[in-house]
DNA sequence: TCTATATTTAGCCAATCAACTAACTATAGA
DNA sequence: TCTATAGTTAGTTGATTGGCTAAATATAGA
């Protein structure tokens, strides 16, 4: 029930929702993109990245100073039961999700401009 | 996003789960006995049957002095994604819930030997 | 080696939350 | 009408959590 929970939990809260979301869009995002996209100071960045990753939703990268994320997508299908397919099917037109993909299109753009966090990326 | 943050904090305590576990496998239930399964008091589980009422998973019925609760099957199913379905995926074998589903047959029991808040119920 | 940068860890704080008790409301029965 | 019972509401408490700042750690570049 434990790992269950940890989902839900990690879920449960706004900023980590839209991070998810995030990441079922994008192939892999940077803490830094993250940061940018939340608003939010780094450390707090860090410590829903650390939530999430040990829900199993997300697994992290290191490479140089930076870390990448990607989304989990297997781990959470069960019978062909998914919280991917529930989460998205909901949220996938919702408008603050989709504000948030479009501000992430030119997040990435800037930090393809200043050379840096720059891995191998693709947008679905 | 508000109704789907509502659905995974209602389902991220681990009493809420258990309770929805239990309504998703008996008809309906009535308080005392979700009080009974939960092992606290009255006015913690009408808070919790409160949140999860919120969060469109749960609905309630009045009969005299008895409130009795049913698990909402539909609502939360969106182009074939389910949560519903993704949680007893991951719960049905659970052996909290099995224990839970278990006990609940004994306090059904119970519950009519008393003759006190004996509704129709079924159970699958 | 020193400086700059990205991220993480530690600690603090205000807000939130699950538990409880006490009181209230609604209902049934004598 | 009074008493008993079931459930809800209000308030309190200790624990948890998302935000922050400061410090620490890791990495890259001069």
């Amino acid at each position: 029930m434990i790992p269950t929970l940890a989902i839900t939990n990690a879920l449960s809260d706004r900023n980590r929702l839209r991070t998810f979301m995030a990441l079922l869009t994008f192939d892999e995002l940077c803490v830094c993109e993250i940061t940018e996209l939340l608003k939010i100071k780094p450390p707090t960045t860090s410590r829903h990245m650390t939530i999430l990753s040990a829900a199993g939703l997300v697994q992290g990268r290191k490479e140089g100073r930076w870390v990448y994320y990607r989304a989990c997508r297997e781990v959470n299908q069960e019978d062909g039961a998914s919280i991917i397919a529930w989460i998205q099917s909901r949220l996938a037109t919702d408008p603050e999700i989709i504000a948030d993909k479009s501000r992430l299109h030119h997040i990435i753009q800037a930090t393809k401009t200043r050379k840096t966090c720059t891995p191998q990326r693709s947008a679905s």
